[in-house]
DNA sequence: TGCCGTCTCACCCCTTGGGGTGATGTCGGC
DNA sequence: GCCGACATCACCCCAAGGGGTGAGACGGCA
């Protein structure tokens, strides 16, 4: 058979195994993996050839929006359909930014799950209900539009940013990335100057109240 | 056919689907309802008799600790059980005390969800591991165990952990509190310490985490 | 009475962090 | 080809923060 290849990437095993079954009763598609983080979906990419991987947003390990940007840069034939709870504004426009070829929210039906899935496999794009297709190119064009909580930001400077709302200090995150620490220096001041945050510790609080990092996403 | 009468309540509907479809896979259970939050949950508890509520904790309209709560009072012999992608200690605390009789976390095995589906029918207790049945009565019967996330903290402690949370600086302390500013330190060390915390950033995320400040408690 | 905990404050140290400026190299678009 | 965005790194400055020590005032309690 030769079925759209789907990886299901989501911390939560329960979640993952009902994919797989409403996926599996739809003949045009074939769940070929899943695993529960950014980090071994990348590893998974980089062996074996994907259609699409359908990622919830918020994991441990490695987020969603920093896994897909990775994805689409070493897999680019590979879509990417994110699959969360929230229709955060914020974490639409970077999961789109990041290459995602659709977001839909975890209350979609099963049916339409499955179609979303194809769709996005043929090459079109999946929304939640509302937002059109044509905002996708719209969104990724236009240079500079301020959505707020990470928008402006640099793929780097999110990663940065990441790592600023987890803790990291300087020397850590220099350490992490292997950059000096003028550079990390450079991105941080970038990071607060661009959020208009005073300091890393307010950088904390932003991404709290924004839902850009949730309990669980402990430090260590 | 009498099985055990079970009502889910989650907002995904996504995740509703696929417990009925896990759940339903054991004859022991027979999924009766299944509705998107609290309040709904509460009309159906009112009308109908059932054996299991399946809760989740986290809902628009009315959370899963207030409805846990309403549906002990209302119907004594419901048990509710919940079901969270969240294990964080003061959740589990504030659900048992609301009267639930389990305590789940997304990530269990479906085999083991209608397990506990039947223990908790059955009158036991189901927590998610390592977790013993006895903490529910203690718990219970304890009068009030500041849940250590603040615990050794003096008053003054405590009061200062709750500005380093907003994101105050030893400054806006030492100017709110009419303190000079080597006091502050002082009290900013002393929390450090006994909390057992690097610095003033990770006193954010252990406050966020342990949900000693939430949403909107913004900074300004 | 003396002891202890708490709150207050002072002085020292030195690392960390925020801010500014500027210089590379690379990449993609016009 | 040029230009802008991005990432990288280097220097500078100095305020802010974390760490140690010690000490005076006040209250409760044995």
């Amino acid at each position: 058979m030769s079925g759209i290849r789907v990886m299901l990437v989501d911390d939560q095993e329960l979640l993952r195994a009902s994919l797989r079954t409403v996926l599996s009763a739809d003949e045009r598609i074939e769940v070929t993996h899943d695993v529960a983080n950014g980090g071994d979906a990348i590893e998974v990419v980089r062996r074996y050839r994907l259609d699409v991987v359908l990622m919830d947003i918020r994991m441990p390990r490695m987020d969603g929006v920093a896994a897909t940007a990775e994805i689409v840069r070493i897999a680019p034939a590979t879509r990417v359909l994110m699959l969360t709870t929230f229709d955060d504004d914020e974490l639409v426009v970077a999961a789109i930014r990041a290459g995602a070829s659709g977001y839909l929210t975890k209350d979609v039906r099963p049916a339409a799950l499955a179609q979303a899935v194809c769709d996005v496999a043929s090459g079109t794009s999946a929304l939640a209900p509302g937002v059109a297709a044509t905002v996708l190119d719209l969104v990724r064009q236009v240079p500079m539009r301020r959505t707020a909580a990470l928008d402006g930001l640099t793929p780097r400077e999110v990663e940065i940013f990441g790592l600023l709302a987890r803790g990291r200090s300087n020397s850590e995150i220099c350490a992490e990335l292997v950059l000096s620490e003028n550079t990390v220096k450079s991105h941080v001041r970038a990071v607060l100057q661009k959020l208009n945050l005073r300091d890393r510790v307010h950088v904390v609080i932003h991404a709290y109240e924004n839902g850009l990092v949730g309990r669980n996403d402990l430090p260590d």
